[in-house]
DNA sequence: CAGGAATGTCAAGGAATTGTCAAAATGATT
DNA sequence: AATCATTTTGACAATTCCTTGACATTCCTG
């Protein structure tokens, strides 16, 4: 199934030239040449829409508002480079992305599926903590050392969030037990011990690096 | 009172554009668009920055690090599509999180909400003390010397946390093994001697500064 | 300025905490 | 139900640190 793309632009040969080009890349292309045109033409639904804000006899921005409020899917402006300093911000209206004209065609068509490839990844903002070399993105629970995917089980992760995301903090046992289970330990919490180890050979049998600190006494923490 | 944010970007477009725009959601925003001026900038003292690494006659990891040197505020990058994979690097210089381009702006707000929430919390949480060159972080249970990290054991920390939160004050050794230990003494407390000897040590390995005196016949005070 | 009491120094044994491992209990998947 | 992965447990080893006691030094007082 390939994307459905809408351009929307008062000079007709510039819509067929895109709309001819853009469809050799493999997509579906619908035009419109002025307001009412584009506001009909929502109704196939397009993935993405390339809108012209300059358009004489059309307030671009006010067009951006009204199809913003249909759909909502990512609309790239189109903008002439004249018209830098114009008051009216494009982004407050709904934009997602704008090109200046004149654009290279090649820079147009990256611009394009990289916002479709960004919208089809589910636009959850992903939260990602970083240390040193390592990375944990919290949304997908990954963790990534360089190149290399390390897996944890789900305690193990829960331990390298709770100690990850209070980076330089330390915890007693109690404590972690409590921020990562949800309730208190029972009778000792001994088995942070173990998991702690298993967390620190899976990141050792990677990098050298040390990143949890045992504070002798007291805790445990994550050096930052 | 706002935030300040400092967005660095060569497109001037782009700057001015969310500079508008994020001035509508409430934070004081200033614009960069070369690294000089990015450094200049940096006297306002931002709460959070933008930065573009990908920009044309200035090394993007280079100007992070020089900023990071600066200041401790969160970072977050904005990388241009292409360049995904170099992206994961900018962790390695201190940047805290990334945003390629083109982003949705509501994801954009978001993180930098996140952000300065997060920073907002953890400076809250960090409990410090400092006297003269010594800080000492509480939390973290840290004790550093201009740059240098000085380790110490748990009861020599707690001593010189009680000690230090009570600076002037001088305590006999009973009292002083009340608050570290939690209750009285059973013997004499001469344990304290040897424990004042090792973090005396400890200090002087770093500095020739005095910070524990002592009160000959009664206790120990910590100078202030 | 000598004597005694308080403090400083040092080395070493013992106490407490943490690391390691294997095996048992629990939970998930097919 | 059987298998597999994960979580928990407990015993032991390794490590760190706390404490002790003997001795040296300093300080105050007579």
């Amino acid at each position: 199934m390939s994307y459905k793309l809408l351009i929307v632009d008062d000079e007709k040969m510039l819509t067929d030239l895109l709309q001819e080009y853009l469809k050799n890349e493999g997509y579906l292309v619908y035009t419109a040449n002025n307001a009412a045109e584009a506001l009909e033409k929502l109704g196939v639904n397009p993935d993405l829409i390339l809108l012209d804000i300059n358009m004489p006899e059309v307030d671009g921005y006010q067009l951006c508002r009204e199809i913003r409020s249909h759909v909502a899917c990512p609309i790239l402006f189109l903008t002439a480079r004249i018209a830098e300093q114009d008051s009216v911000n494009g982004f407050a209206v709904g934009g997602d992305d704008y090109i200046t004209k004149p654009f290279r065609l090649h820079e147009l068509t990256a611009r394009i599926a990289a916002h479709l490839r960004r919208d089809a990844r589910s636009r959850q903002s992903s939260r990602v903590v970083a240390s040193n070399h390592l990375i944990v993105n919290l949304s997908e629970r990954s963790v990534f050392f360089q190149e290399q995917e390390l897996v944890f089980s789900k305690r193990e992760f829960d331990i390298i969030e709770f100690l990850m995301t209070h980076a330089g903090q330390v915890f007693d046992k109690e404590r972690i037990y409590e921020g990562v289970w949800g309730y208190e330990a029972e009778g000792d919490s001994d088995v942070i011990k173990e998991h702690i180890r298993k967390i620190r050979a899976k990141i050792k049998a990677v990098t050298e690096e040390e990143y949890i600190e045992t504070v002798w006494g007291v805790g445990y923490k994550w050096r930052h």
